[in-house]
Parts: structure tokens; sequence; C-alpha cells
DNA sequence: ATAGAACCTCAACTAAAGTTGAGGTCAATA
DNA sequence: TATTGACCTCAACTTTAGTTGAGGTTCTAT
């Protein structure tokens, strides 16, 4: 058990498989998430990646960020425009978190009025390209700055999924 | 244009190209749907697909169940295990969609206990392994059957990714 | 000094949900 | 009848988030 006693200062750079037991994300991942700049490393002499311990809280923020259903694209994004991008600040943890936040809010603001309109038209079922909530895709359309969409596509050949209220299966 | 003039008998079959414009999806995830199995074609002496217009309420369902986060994979055996493959009646979407409906709730109680733990977390940012909730990740064990977990676990080596508290940015 | 665990790179593979294109056929309209 | 838009199949490509494996090197405890 080569790791157990490898002199243990409170300060020494981590290895790969460190982190990866550390932070619980595969060796494997640690390397992509470096192709991808979410993360970077030392070298040591013979070409082996060295962290400093704050690689610990930068995959802790991402893999929070990934929960919140960020895209790692993004939040790459986010981490590299950071004033400070080698080192998370309590600063930076504020602002990404209250932004992250603010996103997911939104989501969950989404899934609920998607739920709402599946209680309502349960009982209903005509699930009409016209009439039908959940078919007139108000979410979708209110993050191009819509609500004009109805107006401006009133004239348009709309069909009938089926009739409305009409309980029919077809 | 030689869509608008086919003679418009009210319950004629249905081409590809029309089922797409009217339930709004691109043909050739039309074609896509077919070869996983979720749903169906008829074809004309030359091999044409014709769809009958159940279809629409088929793909309805379909796109709603995707909203709500199923997987494709798990819409098609949803659909397959029911009494009557072919058509949807009212019976199974109020089926179908009140299982989805507990589904979403869920989804929706995990983002919001994220939300409250992002809320609560702002302000620490300690982010520890060890100690901070939104690292414990409760939501992903409770499926498991876990509860047992901090207890079993409890010997563990773990690591501080940081001190809690400490507001330091290693 | 050496065994063996841990590490390296690079390429290929996975899964989901489709999209794109090539090469060829069908059908409705002029 | 000829044209042309719509349709057909099949294969390959796309994106996201990684995983797996081959072939070779480094590190560290003994």
């Amino acid at each position: 058990m080569p790791e157990k006693n490898r002199t243990d200062l409170p300060r020494r750079e981590l290895t790969v498989g460190e982190v990866a037991t550390r932070s619980g994300v595969a060796v494997s991942t640690l390397h992509f998430y470096e192709t991808k700049g979410l993360i970077k490393s030392m070298r040591s002499r013979g070409n082996q990646r060295r962290y400093p311990r704050s690689v610990l809280r930068r995959i802790a923020v991402i893999k929070i960020a990934q929960r919140t259903g960020i895209p790692l694209a993004d939040i790459q994004k986010e981490l590299s425009a950071l004033p400070n991008d080698r080192q998370l600040l309590a600063s930076d943890w504020a602002h990404l978190s209250e932004h992250w936040k603010t996103d997911l809010n939104e989501r969950i603001a989404k899934l609920t009025a998607l739920r709402d309109q599946l209680t309502s038209c349960i009982g209903c079922g005509c699930l009409s390209m016209r009439d039908c909530p959940l078919r007139n895709p108000y979410d979708e359309l209110s993050e191009k700055g819509a609500g004009a969409y109805l107006i401006e596509h009133a004239g348009e050949e709309q069909d009938e999924a089926t009739g409305c209220n009409k309980g029919s299966a077809d």
C-alpha cells in the first residue's frame, strides 16, 4: 500500500489518484476535465500531474454546478471568466452559486408549470396543438422573447391532434 | 404547392411530411422514433409511410413525457406495455400522465432540495466533503435505500476539501 | 535494485437523441 | 408525359460526458 505512507505533510501537492479518491471522481474524469480546461495541473519531473489542494474546491464547485443542470462547457466559461482563474475565492463561490441558484430556480419553475399543466390535463387528455396548454409551449417561447407569438402566428395552419374534450382516443 | 390540395377527406391517412408539420417534429425524427419502436406506420403500395391520425396523439404524449425528463427508452417501454399498444385511449393517457407527474414531482423535489442547500451554503462556502450538505449526496443515496449510509461508512477516510467556516479559498 | 502500483498518452468506444447526406424511388401537378 | 417535391434506405456524423484499453513510464517501499 504505497499510497498510505507518503510523507504526509499537510500542504503537499496531490497526485491525480489522491484527488480522485478525495473528490470522488475517477482519474479518467480528471484527465477529461483537464482537456476541457476545467482544471489545471502542474507536472512532476516525471511528467505526472500534481495538484494544489485548491483543486478539490474547484472540483466540488464543478460537481455542484453540474447537479443544477449546467453543462460543463458553461461551467468552464464561468470559471475561466473569473478574475482569479487559479484559486477560487469565497467571493467567487458566492458569485457563482448565486448565479446558479437563479438558473436552478428557473428550471424548477418550468418543471413546476409543466407539472401543473399535467395535473389539469390529466382529466382532459385532448392534447390539442391549439387548445392544450401542454402543447402550447409558452415556456420555450418566452425564452426567445415571445409572447408576441400567438399574435404573429395567429393565422397559421394548426392541427387538432384530436378535438378537445371529446375524450376520444384519436 | 402539392401538399395543399390532396383530396382532403377528414379521416385520410397521413403522410410522414404531414405528420411532421402537424406534430412539430422533423421527418428524420419520425423515422428515428420508428426504429426505436415508439411509433409505427403502415406503408403505401410504393413503400411510403402512412399514419392513422392517432399517431398525432401518440407523438404528443411522447413529447410531453420527454419534457418531464423521461428518456425515450423508458417512454417506449411504457407505451408498449399498454394493453392497447396501437391506439392511446383516454384511460391510457390518464394512467401515463399520472405516473409521469409523480416522477416529475420527485425531480422537482430534488432540485428544490438542491436549491435550498445552495441557498444555505452560499454564505458558508466550505464545500467540505464531510460537513457540507451540498457534498453529502443524500438524494442519490436515498434512491438506493440508504439512510444507513452515514452509519455504515462512518469510519471511512474522508477529506476536508477545506475547513468549514474558515472562509479560505483552499 | 527491483517489483508493482500508479501514472502517462492517445485512440477508440459508449449512450442518448437525433441530424445530414448520398443515391435512388414515388406521386401529384402542369 | 415529364417534372419536381416528397419520400425511401442506409451509413455516417453530431454533442455531451465521460470510460476503456493498449502500450509504455514513473515512483516508492522493500
